[in-house]
DNA sequence: ACACAAAGTTCGCGTC
DNA sequence: GACGCGAACTTTGTGT
């Protein structure tokens, strides 16, 4: 019925159902994991904490203590040049 | 030093460490799944199944169906109105 | 002050600003016309019209017919094959 | 033959037909500048210029100044709770 | 609070 | 093999 597009054998449909699932699962697990984050932020901000802020400094952590001071280094270069001095 | 962008109190500094850590390792195990989700589509193509396809199915499984035949309807409607029939 | 990470010449900071003027001036041009866009469908919208179907009509229309119609082709037998046969 | 989604009347095709073509031609002039605006960065980066530092320029300036200075004093604090002095 | 819309990030692909 | 390009997904912000 289907040649060609599908590696064939009769049981294409049930292997095609069961890669469908697992990843579903797998996204309702991940899923999961990101309410719980957001939910991290939302007690971090209803007690009063800059949301912004700690999203940032969880972005910042999350690179290369070297690779940032490079790039701090460079912008600040360019921010200086654009006369943006007060963001140094 | 601080004041007033912070719900002050000595602890404030721990707190932030806190809340960045908790959502650290939330991410990581948010990431393990994300990876898991990669593998299975690529155990998929590499077993000749279309990768696209199945994206597009678990999209389509996610939506309620009443919704999803509501909306096919519509769109074609519009197909038809511009002449692409052949997508319906 | 500078060396090392920018073309030196006294007039870098010059250049800087050049590029980034230039940036600035052709996004301005560029949301000119996103805005345009958004009130077009703001105005198909109040006219009662479907504007998720219009945007996905303009998707479609983007794309290269023959390759539209083998991408049907091949996502209608993984729909059959998890029994979505209502989107067929 | 399409009742009841559409604002009915015999030229809702043209209709649909004339949207979809207004946001297509909006959509080219967008891109052109979208074009114009990588052929800046690229002509910057072939002079030695550092692209990701120019787009941090270019985002910086679009945002109000005091704003900007209120967001980074706050960052500042949370950067040095966690010991990231070096990016202050 | 929910959905829609916008932005940013990531991933896969084609090119050189 | 790397680089840039374009598409897709995720996440964030907003408006209802």
């Amino acid at each position: 019925m289907t040649e060609d597009t599908l590696p064939v054998g009769g049981n294409a449909k049930e292997r095609i159902k069961a890669f469908i699932e697992r990843v579903e699962n797998l996204t309702a697990e991940k899923k999961t994991f990101a309410d719980d984050i957001k939910e991290v932020y939302a007690e971090a901000k209803s007690s009063g904490f800059d949301v912004r802020a700690l999203r940032e400094c969880v972005k910042l952590r999350a690179k290369d203590a070297e690779k940032l001071k490079n790039e701090k280094a460079i912008l600040d270069i360019y921010l200086n040049a654009i006369g943006m001095d007060f963001l140094l």
